[in-house]
DNA sequence: GTGGTCTAGACCACC
DNA sequence: GTGGTCTAGACCACT
């Protein structure tokens, strides 16, 4: 969690389930740590945890059943097969390297793929 | 100016600003468009725009000068080379085509690198 | 607010929104009463209307603007002229004087309507 | 069973049996089906339906007779006459008709109703 | 002064 | 024990 960010926490939760179903670190049909569990483990209020459960419910990545627990839906899921994704994580951190290197930190890589993302979409 | 993500305007008004000078696009002299100038152009209150200015001024990004306007100061620009960058431009906007044509989306690819940096981190 | 109606208050807000929009009460543009307001009318905790009002925004129903108010969203509103649906609402009110006066109640009404819609349905 | 709705299922099921009750459906001394047969219908857990016809016997609606199963209790029943519900009904389903034709969806109807069972309270 | 979020503690419905 | 709601009071971002 971090607090100095300006993103309210309940996102930053939200952001770290997504991506962990992205990248296939969480698939469909597992389980989610109860809402308890991660009061214990963060520190964060149970009402923040739920709410990012239920905003997630209502995007359609996590599936709510009462009484038993919150689990990954089954249409949610990684767009790309595990072995490609692995090659294409080898060859960013193949660039990370390297960009270090040069004396780029964090915040200029996140820029530059946001550069060259928007540079992508207006070539559509 | 994205409404719904949940970041505060004078927030996302400063990403841009520090993008803008992290790529180079902004280099250090560079005088910004006046407050009115960007309320005109994106629509949002001039207290905002203020406000992101000041504390991008406080960040030691930016440099008031009383009635000349807002500019890029001397000691805020690029970590790298030109040179550099631009070779790390293009490779990184290869991998976002090739990324791209296995069917990952935008998010997907900020969630790789931002668990490529967590992992760089967790190595130091 | 019914209290005893197994419903909850933050529903019941949110069905009495809805239906003054259908029954043409409240117009597209119209400003709705600020969530402070309905708290002093009503005695219903502030969070409880915030609520009601977010989650009327995702159906697609209200409009919120930060710091100047909640509003019908333009794209909301009644389905039919209103010509057409005050001489409905007269012959409605015709059928619920008959019916009153055989003895039935209003949830007798209520059921009955339930059973028609329902039957219509099913000829579809 | 209407999982969205946030009116809890034991109620759902209430409203059921009280409407088949007020409509004339199920009749003074009929044998209503066995918890379980309602789980093995349903799906919804058997401490729902016993709940639910708890408290429907609390209401005076149902009558649990030990070892041979629930009834409708002989004091429950309509109010009005059969050939009155049923002429009433027909008026309904004539009005719903025009109404569905006039563009109005289930909901706007109810709406309508409710608003006509509110004027009517406030005329006596 | 507007809506929005965070925290805290209590109670409820469901399994 | 699971998620869900209500209440209460404080603080923040935006107009």
């Amino acid at each position: 969690m971090d607090r100095a960010g300006g993103m309210p926490p309940y996102r930053q939760l939200m952001l770290q389930v997504r991506d962990a179903v992205r990248l296939g670190w969480l698939k469909p049909g597992d389980r989610l740590p109860t809402a308890r569990e991660v009061v214990a483990a963060s520190g964060v209020n149970q009402h923040t945890v739920l709410k990012a459960y239920r905003e997630l419910e209502l995007a359609g990545v996590l599936e709510v059943r009462q009484g038993s627990g919150t689990f990954v839906k089954d249409s949610a899921g990684t767009s790309a097969g595990a072995g490609v994704l692995t090659e294409l994580q080898q060859q960013l951190e193949n660039w990370v390297r390297i960009a270090h290197q040069a004396g780029l930190d964090d915040e200029d890589m996140k820029a530059l793929l946001s550069a060259a993302l928007a540079r992508k979409v207006s070539k559509k």
